[in-house]
DNA sequence: CGAGTTTGACCGGCGC
DNA sequence: GCGCCGGTCAAACTCG
């Protein structure tokens, strides 16, 4: 039995519960077409018509849209308590120092509301050990470095965190934010540029979990990404932090393009996007598909239509207005 | 050579 | 205190 199933408002309504597709916590992305698994190419006229609706009980995209990102992040974070939402796999209760949340924050079936489930059926036999063994593979990882282990002689790593003298602060977790995605790619192509500075088994999952920073100076913003184990074909994605920077593809474009001079009057959707808070005003205008078709086959233009189409034609506002505020779009002139 | 990745070690919180 | 666990560090490595 899952929560979200129980407390659904409309069971008819197409966009809500509906297996194989995104959820942001309970609410759901409906960029994923439920009728083909494999792909998620060739979808985006099903993502305009179920983006419109809305509803009382629960997030829709329009509302997340039309939200700051402060009162998103209040509202994504709340408390996984709260009775309504929270069957979603994701459920960071971010904002807590420990990001350690009595729900494992994945391999939690969104979809299928069965018993199947068990939430959290703990391991006890599946501890790291296999797990760790299970996802190096044949690299030639036969480079014992023992020097290095050698040399910072037991747990002294490096001198400069040696100071324990300074009372550590705990640093703040910044708000997160996750999406499903479904993609044979792991690792999706935002416009943003990141590095990756880790990568851990994920437990109970053969896909292992990978940690990325954006790579912009001054940019605290990290990302996770790991894979479903219950359906691999859907990748978690989970943002952490504001970029305090734009986004690089989308300055590149437009700037190529010449349209970010400050008296733009008409800045393109995409550029209006990419100059709000990172996301997920960001990840929904990249939820928006193409519109031209030069790249139709191209599942990053599919996703982030700004990185193709930075300016000249404009969206179709007759479908746009139902799912950004007018405010967000440009004035049209009669 | 610089930027990004890989990967084992380390860290700190938490439960027992 | 010990071990688990999620997250991070950073040396080694790879790639263009």
């Amino acid at each position: 039995m899952s929560n979200i199933e129980k407390e659904n408002p409309s069971q008819n309504d197409p966009f809500y519960y509906n297996e194989q597709r995104g959820i942001i916590r309970g609410s759901e992305f409906p960029f994923l077409n439920d009728n083909h698994p494999s792909t998620m190419y060739n979808n985006q006229p099903k993502l305009m018509q179920t983006l419109q609706r809305s509803g009382p009980s629960y997030m829709s995209f329009t509302e997340c849209l039309s939200m700051d990102y402060n009162t998103l992040s209040t509202a994504f974070d709340m408390p996984c308590s709260s009775s309504e939402v929270i069957s979603s796999p994701i459920q960071h209760c971010s904002g807590a120092p420990s990001g350690k949340s009595s729900a494992p924050t994945n391999n939690e079936n969104p979809s299928t509301p069965d018993s199947s489930i068990s939430s959290s059926s703990n391991d006890t036999a599946t501890q790291q050990g296999s797990a760790k063994t299970k996802e190096k593979q044949q690299q030639q990882h036969h480079h014992h470095h023992h020097h290095q282990k050698e040399s910072q002689d037991g747990k002294q790593k490096s001198n400069n965190k040696v100071s324990k003298t300074k009372k550590k602060e705990k640093r703040e977790r910044e708000p997160r934010f996750s999406f499903l995605t479904k993609s044979e790619i792991d690792h999706l192509e935002d416009g943003y540029r990141w590095r990756k500075y880790g990568q851990k088994a994920v437990k109970n999952s053969p896909y292992p979990r990978s940690y990325y920073r954006c790579t912009s100076q001054k940019c605290t913003v990290k990302k996770r990404v790991e894979r479903s184990f219950e359906d691999p074909s859907i990748v978690i994605t989970t943002y952490e932090g504001k970029h305090n920077h734009q986004c690089p593809a989308t300055l590149r474009a437009n700037t190529a393009a010449g349209i970010l001079s400050p008296n733009s009057l008409l800045p393109s959707t995409s550029s209006m996007m990419a100059h709000r808070p990172t996301f997920p005003q960001d990840i929904f205008a990249r939820l928006l598909p193409p519109y031209n078709n030069h790249h139709q086959g191209d599942p990053t233009a599919m996703f982030y239509p700004h990185l193709y189409a930075p300016q000249q034609q404009l969206p179709d506002y007759g479908l746009l207005q139902d799912l950004v505020p007018s405010s967000f779009l440009p004035k049209q002139h009669p």
